[in-house]
RNA sequence: GGUCGGGUGGCCGAGUGGCUAGGCAGAGCUCUGCAAAAGCUCCCACAGCGGUUCGAAUCCGCUCUCGACCUCCA
């Protein structure tokens, strides 16, 4: 069976089909490192990284494009052009180019704790300026974009009136038309400079103050944010690619920009699918700086945001993402997260026990019916990912199977209940979807709350064993941790800290 | 105001015409020295009002209500 993705562009599920089988071209946007990832952002890249891991699991040879938004556009386009980047690092007295580093470390860091598979080509911005410099020359010598003042706009009026003839208006993607655009936009100060209130900017000149500069044919300046991603996607991925995803917050303006200026240059619409992950909220209220209710990742592993009652491992929070379908808002708040820890815990131990048994190649079950469903729930795992990703629906069938293992591990049923084959075949199923296409990570002991509870136990056995001057006791569970990597530490106010080696 | 998407049991969340979603929490039982874990059972909800239909959470209409986007945003 087909694997079908919701296109945002047609409005319903569609057969996906490569342009180019077995190759697939994935491109989707990518951080602004000009500050640490929150837990919004981990969204599109955990749904990413599950498309990502099923077209490779179906055996397409995929080339994953996510670019990394290093030169910084503008606060509010029209005010007084204000470099994001430029400014904080001001604050933070670094370097711009400091700034983008630190983040840019942060979002790898965070990408390998949800155990996101790193991308085929990771671009940057500011890598790619000549190429973002020769596709504006490309639109302005097609006239679709015109110089003012050192910067170039885009002209969107005109780019209407061409390709609504071509059936591919402005605001195709997000269904909005011009007209209703023009009356409603708000007006912004400083437009003056362009033929009209609708156009973008493909490259702004740069006011003496901004730091991050480059030299074009129109004096110096920086590039406008939609036009990295046309520029890189075409580069790596060429005129027209099978998908390119990202929040659906950026449907309008960006991807409907980054639709115009592709088409202008290329002479076709860039991508075929178009796949948007909706917003997670907290409280309702999507997650995002000018709300006020960011949740960093760091702060999120830690558990130092002020609003989490405890902190949550990546795999709870991929897994909690993972519960629910990625064209839905996912509510945010502890109790969510700690029934998904719950959960996350009860399937993995139930898998990794099962992992480490050993069955027969006996075909015939003595409960036949058991020895099918069985069968049936995990010949529909394949199913519920062909259905648009529907990783609820995955993780659903796959606590079906959960209560069947642990009464075999407990005995509850005999083996031989379900054949040997059948239990293979579970076996297996569950390592592909558990491991590769969900992409769930076997903690390490450190992150585990028992392994902790447990250091903290013979700690305090320790401490009584000292008490009595038992030291026999007490150096044997200090050697003994230490061989196994766990060093204990008698701090000088008489507490005691264990580390991991 | 325009465009788009929602309102499902205490909480999170699947589900587009009939068949148990699932998780967490809660209750009972089994197992158990106690506890935990685990298993079994229960908790059978679909914003409201009409309509279509043999039958609607699911289709249609209206009402109420929440949110996203409208040039910073995953």
């Amino acid at each position: 069976m087909p694997l079908k993705l919701y296109n945002s562009l047609t409005r319903q599920k569609e057969v996906f089909e490569p342009i180019n089988a077995p190759y697939v071209g994935m491109y989707v946007c990518g951080p602004t490192v000009s500050g640490e990832s929150h837990l919004g952002h981990a969204r599109p890249f955990i749904t990413f990284d599950v498309l990502y891991r099923y077209l490779l699991h179906v055996g397409y040879k995929v080339r994953y494009v996510r670019n990394i938004t290093d030169a910084g556009h503008f606060e509010e386009e029209g005010k007084l052009a204000e470099d994001k980047i430029t400014s904080k690092a001001i604050l933070e007295k670094l370097e711009p180019m400091e700034l983008v580093q630190k983040y840019t470390h942060l979002y790898h860091w965070a990408m390998d704790q949800f155990n996101n598979l790193p991308p085929s080509i990771e671009p940057t911005a500011t890598g790619h300026i000549i190429e973002q410099i020769e596709m504006i020359k490309k639109i302005i010598a097609d006239g679709f974009a015109y110089e003012a003042n050192g910067s170039i706009y885009f002209d969107v009026i005109k780019y209407n009136e061409v390709y609504s003839k071509k059936n591919q208006p402005y605001g195709i993607l997000s269904g909005r038309n011009l007209e209703d655009q023009l009356d409603t936009t708000r007006e912004l100060d400083n437009q003056d400079e362009k033929k009209n209130k609708v156009d973008f900017a493909l490259w702004k000149k740069a006011p003496v103050e901004h730091i991050m500069r480059w030299q074009s044919p129109w004096g110096e300046g920086f590039p406008g944010w939609h036009i990295e991603c046309s520029a890189m996607a075409t580069k790596y991925l060429g005129k027209k690619f099978d998908i390119h995803g990202g929040g659906m917050d950026l449907q309008f303006p960006h991807h409907e920009c980054e639709i115009a200026q592709s088409t202008v240059c290329n002479h076709e619409m860039p991508a075929r699918y178009w796949v948007h992950n909706n917003m997670i909220t907290i409280n309702g209220r999507k997650m995002g700086k000018s709300y006020n209710n960011v949740v960093k990742l760091s702060e999120l592993f830690d558990g130092s945001h002020p609003i989490l009652t405890q902190a949550y491992s990546p795999m709870t929070v991929r897994f909690f993402i993972l519960q629910s379908q990625y064209r839905g808002t996912l509510d945010f708040s502890n109790e969510a997260l700690q029934a998904s820890e719950k959960a996350l815990r009860r399937l993995m131990d139930a898998y990794e026990w099962l992992k480490a048994q050993t069955f027969t190649n006996e075909k015939k079950p003595k409960d036949a019916a058991l020895d099918q469903q069985l069968n049936t729930w995990v010949n529909e795992l394949a199913a519920f990912m062909e259905d648009d990703l529907n990783t609820a629906k995955v993780v659903a069938n796959l606590f079906e199977i959960v209560p069947v293992i642990n009464s075999l591990k407990d005995k509850h049923i005999a083996a031989e209940a379900v054949s040997g084959v059948t239990w293979q075949f579970v076996q297996a199923q569950l390592a592909l979807y558990i491991e590769q296409v969900l992409g769930i990570r076997v903690e390490s002991g450190a992150n585990r709350k028992q392994l902790n509870s447990v250091i903290h136990l013979l700690i305090e056995i320790r401490k009584e064993a000292k008490a009595k001057k038992d030291f026999a006791t007490s150096d044997k569970i200090r050697n003994q941790l230490m061989e196994m990597g766990i060093q204990i530490k008698d701090d000088k106010d008489g507490e005691v800290s264990f580390t991991f080696s």
